[in-house]
DNA sequence: TCGAGTCGTTGCGAAGAGTGCAACGACCAT
DNA sequence: ATGGTCGTTGCACTCTTCGCAACGACTCGA
């Protein structure tokens, strides 16, 4: 749309492939040396390109300076609500968005179930960490080593006859939810509540939030609750691309 | 020094702080809300920049990706060889460059000493990895447990008197090289040759590099070998300021 | 030592690109 | 309905950017 800073963004990914002088850059945009020399100016003032002592330019670290500010200030909860919302007014059901924070998990946000009866939990809330889907997905994405230690210095509470008994058990099932890219729970926690996660993801692949939808069996049994898998795993997708900003705009206004 | 790529180069560090819908990135750039829009169009379709569907706009991951590929196309050997050879001009002694590569220390560069004398080693061979002080310089700088995990498994080959004995002593070295920013190696690999060494660091301030000097008793004293230590390290932190594209241009023209 | 070649840099006039304006449509809340 | 906000578009004006040509610094080889 604009010429002039479309010539400049372009000079930056020819650079990521390495060094280049003057002259190949303006070859490379096929312009007049005098301008890339100005395009490469403004990049330079910006810290963006950087001029090594044999003239030539690269990358420069304000590049990474800025790209690590933007993650650091990125926060899933706020990309993420919107929609659990509307995985909530899909469904119905309780959503929930937890993540991994010094050892615990914690519910960071919650969109309530439109049922009367609902499940008990608490923003800020550390979760069932042995049981919950949510926890199950969290770790599952650490490397063996440290799932193994988390594995053996966790209590195990028998909440229900279902609830995960030891380290072995809880590692098989990490691995399990590792292959699968979903977790469950059910009865683990509340003998009458059943769960369905899948996880959030970064621009590198890894897990940085995982999300849940939760009904009791009163309300529909595990089979139905299960029946909205695909569902759940498609919004976590979605949360995942929007938050690695990857993917299009979500709804681009259509037609002439 | 071009207007328009200067504005819309001043929107990355302001998105960087969090996302910012249309009306504000005019106002802070103060221009009119077409021109902001017509910016981060570009911008967006550089991917740059990311929508997300509050309409807000956001960094992209392009801007990641860009970061990515620029370190993995760096190459410590292009940027540290003048360096080395400037350095070699000003002591006239060995000059190496080493980097850390699947649990060995490599060689990638050495300038020759301008005495007769040289001390005896090649491009890509491993180094003496428990007395070298390349090797305790990038091996100081790996967190606490692979340290230990490390100095068990190596083998202490007793070259001379002075060679490391145990891992108990190598860890004690490298507690010390950490917290010093520097490394010896006194007549721990050859008798009569001596070695002072500095680190390489990259924009994360983890050590990528190690170059050290080495000379034999026959020319100069450990003593006189250590009063260039000041000179090696302003070297590698001018070396680390390269690498990292942080800092000025080396050397500008100047005076109109 | 000189001259041919390369490379980065600068001043200038032409023209093309970017700018601000005003108005429109969509959306939201009152 | 209605007033407000926000993103978007077409247009005319003008400021910015472009390519050119020429300069200076430097390297290489004769």
């Amino acid at each position: 749309m604009s010429q002039t800073v479309d010539r400049a963004l372009s000079i930056l990914p020819l650079l990521a492939q390495g060094p280049a002088d003057l002259g190949q850059v303006a070859a490379r945009l096929d312009v007049h040396k005098s301008t890339a020399l100005r395009l490469l100016r403004t990049l330079h003032e910006h810290g963006l390109v950087h001029r090594q002592q044999d003239q030539r330019y690269r990358l420069g670290a304000r590049l990474f300076a800025l790209a690590q500010e933007a993650v650091e200030n990125l926060d899933v909860r706020d990309i993420a609500h919107p929609y659990l919302k509307e995985l909530n007014a899909e469904c119905g059901h309780t959503v929930h968005l937890a993540v991994r924070e010094e050892g615990e998990v914690l519910y960071i946000d919650k969109v309530e179930s439109r049922y009367p009866v609902r499940m008990y939990s608490r923003i800020g809330k550390p979760v069932a960490i042995t049981v919950a889907a949510v926890a199950k997905l969290l770790l599952a994405d650490l490397p063996e080593q440290e799932r193994r230690e988390i594995a053996e210095q966790l209590d195990y509470p028998q909440y229900t006859a279902r609830s995960t008994p030891n380290p072995a058990a809880f590692l098989r099932e990490l691995a399990l939810v590792r292959e699968q890219g979903w977790a469950t729970d059910l009865g683990g926690h509340e003998e009458s509540i059943n769960c369905v996660g899948a996880p959030i993801r970064g621009t590198d692949g890894s897990v940085v939030a995982a999300m849940s939808v939760s009904a009791p069996n009163v309300v529909v049994t595990a089979e139905e609750l299960l029946a909205l898998l695909p569902l759940v795993r498609r919004t976590a997708e979605a949360i995942s691309r929007e938050y690695s900003g990857t993917g299009e705009p979500p709804a681009a206004t259509a037609a002439p």
